[in-house]
DNA sequence: CTATGTGAATTTATTCACAGCA
DNA sequence: TGCTGTGAATAAATTCACATAG
């Protein structure tokens, strides 16, 4: 099938459809409305609906949308219905918990190596990954990886990030908090926990 | 001053600019012009001038912008340029993670408090901080606590987030993957990981 | 009669182009 | 000459209103 141009905050929002549909699933669910459906991830009817009708046809009015066929859909869309493996650089604090993040396998990734400095930490099983040394990034997409995740010091990101290029990684999850310069064949997409808790003081009601 | 109405987006990068600017004091600047500047963010020239110009007149024609004074005129608008005092509810994997995160004291944040229901955590003290039982949430007004970070399973965010609330908390940092339900008056900025993490394949090129 | 799908209207954000200041 | 500040032009996203299908 061939879509038409999907906007970009619409695929902002396909992550957030699919945490909703499956909730909805798990809950036995077989079709949900545009409306129900907004109000369980506090967006509108409206938006829903204008969001799904880029790749049309899967709600059946008087009734609502087929979750699962909905949901299939949206993954293919994202490209999350092929697995993917990720390699994480910098088991510290945040990378140790992002090693334990139960999240990511609700989209089907599988952090399939990790990398440290750390003498100490190399050869240490976490999560059941063996953590190797970072010198030793090379060759991932012989083993399959396809994704970066950077979470080391903001000294070493941009180092690291030229690694896993070189490494053959298509995209790059950077937990660091700085730009980052790759080739444009490569995407990289930054979280700044930081960043996001700055912004909270301007819309808190001052007393 | 009065300044104009600025738009969300800008907002949303206000601190994008504060890091670059951090950056640039850091290195012994005095001034950055917008095409540096945006170099060192990955955005565009008139991108940064745009969004100065809503509080404008900090740039000199053919000198650029002063580095402190829009610094401090950036953190007066976010409201950063009073310190803010944070709750954290859920001290496992990611909440030690947020707790230990250096990037908060940029921007002037102090992780003040910190509550878990694991009876073993409580009354250990991590990064200076005490565990609390989180039954003893209340009064955080009173402790001069104004905003709560959520890092707790998403089947008990809501609940924690109706006790922040009622404790008089006026701003939310959400770890939980799911839409938290508040009055009108307390904001939330929720954080979902797996979420940017989920879109990346999407803008991966396929092999 | 309920809930989708989508053109049209509105609002918002980005990009451009250039006047004007140091 | 170099760089800011901003109105105008363009592009994009949101909201609305309603025709249409089950």
């Amino acid at each position: 099938m061939r879509y038409r141009k999907i906007p970009d905050e619409t695929i902002r929002r396909l992550p957030i459809y699919l945490r909703g549909l499956l909730f909805c699933s798990e809950q036995g669910r077989q079709n949900i409305s545009s409306d129900t459906l907004a109000d369980l991830l506090g967006t509108n009817a409206w938006q829903v609906r204008k969001d799904f009708s880029c790749f049309g046809g899967f709600g059946t009015p008087g009734v609502g949308y087929a979750i699962k066929k909905l949901t299939k859909e949206i993954n293919k869309i994202l490209r999350l219905d092929v697995g993917h493996r990720a390699a994480l650089v910098g088991v510290g604090n945040l990378g140790s918990a992002v090693l334990a993040y139960p999240g990511f396998k609700t989209y089907s990734f599988d952090i399939a190596a990790a990398f440290d400095v750390d003498p100490r930490k190399i050869g240490r099983k976490v999560n059941n990954v063996i953590i190797e040394d970072v010198e030793n990034i090379s060759a991932l997409k012989k083993r399959n990886i396809d994704l970066g995740i950077i979470a080391v010091p903001r000294t070493a990101a941009q180092e690291i990030a030229d690694t896993l290029v070189e490494a053959g990684i298509k995209g790059i999850l950077n937990f660091s908090p700085c730009y980052i310069v790759v080739p444009r064949k490569v995407k990289v997409i930054t979280i700044d926990i930081a960043m996001d808790l700055a912004r909270l003081p301007y819309y808190m009601p001052t007393r």
